[in-house]
DNA sequence: ACCTGAACACCGTTCAAGT
DNA sequence: ACCTGAACACCGTTCAAGT
């Protein structure tokens, strides 16, 4: 059974997949969770908290479903991982939006959201280094380096930075390959 | 002497240098620029058509530091073409995510700008690829990896999920120097 | 403990009217 | 050709009052 709360975070998700950040008011947040307006600020600090919950609710799916995914190796589960979130930043691209944006509010449940995915893909890097399928070195800062790609390709294929009307027209998942090749010697397999 | 439309940009860049983008609004920058908060409405189809003219106006600007700019290789022509990126995105936060954010009005101006940008980005990168300082292949490809890790890291930095309690800080800066290192062979000097 | 409903301050946009 | 000023619809947030 669904806490108000969690309803309330729902109801926020759904505006913004549907219509985009304008489309998340907390008249309408309210009004699909079967409250008034104000409803919201017995539970969350105000708009941008319960917007930090949708973007923990995000993060905690992502991270679940990197649990649940089995791969052939190491790097494998790396690129694995990789493509989901650009496949979920291209899927969603207002939450992918959201969640990276500017916060100007302190929410734990966002932070801890945040720190638990960053930890489990270093675990991942770690054991493909070992393996010696990615280079040496700190693993935050490698870690560092491949989910800068991600996230920049993602941000600018969204912003249409990145297209070109000719030829060369490389997507979010492609530049992730082109670096994992760089860094790995083997290019990875289909 | 600025026309009236420049003093408008003008007003609207320097609220979002000051307060973000929330302090952005048609009133303060009406005021600024000594008209009514309806007035930009003779110049622009609507806020962000405006926003459109400052975010192209900073990708000018930085074309313009490009040009200007006098480097000892084409492999440091690039290099310090993405470190100048960098370093304007962290000074320059609420116009880095404006530009590279979520448009959804039409603006020939910053689809121009930002063609140029690119464009010349690309040029350097083939020169460096002639030099053997990077990879052969679609030079565009290769620019738009190199663009990807730039803005993912300065997206992550931002944000605050690049940062982490220990050690292992790694910069946007860092990031970029780590891929140039990882693509070129020889890492770049000091 | 949780919610309502009215109220407040603020915003983007429109439009008839001015010069 | 460019601008004004009032008006409209909408929003986040607050708060006294209810159960």
């Amino acid at each position: 059974m669904p806490s108000t709360r969690d309803d309330l975070v729902a109801a926020a998700a759904d505006l913004l997949e549907e219509g985009g950040p304008g489309a998340v008011t907390l008249r309408e947040v309210g009004a699909r969770a079967g409250v008034s307006r104000s409803a919201p600020y017995r539970h969350f600090a105000g708009k941008e908290d319960l917007l930090a919950a949708v973007a923990a609710r995000g993060l905690r799916d992502r991270h679940a479903a990197r649990m649940r995914r089995r791969a052939a190796s190491p790097a494998e589960a790396v690129r694995a991982d990789l493509l989901y979130f650009v496949r979920g930043a291209l899927a969603h691209p207002a939450l992918f939006r959201l969640t990276f944006g500017p916060w100007t509010v302190e929410s734990p449940e966002l932070a801890d959201a945040a720190a638990t995915s960053r930890a489990a893909l270093v675990d991942l890097v770690i054991a493909a280094q070992a393996d010696g399928a990615l280079p040496a070195g700190d693993p935050d800062r490698v870690t560092a380096l491949l989910t800068a790609v991600a996230h920049g390709a993602c941000q600018l294929a969204l912003s249409g930075h990145l297209s070109r009307a000719g030829k060369g027209h490389a997507a979010p998942a492609d530049l992730v390959d082109d670096l994992l090749g760089h860094l790995g010697g083997q290019p990875a397999d289909r």
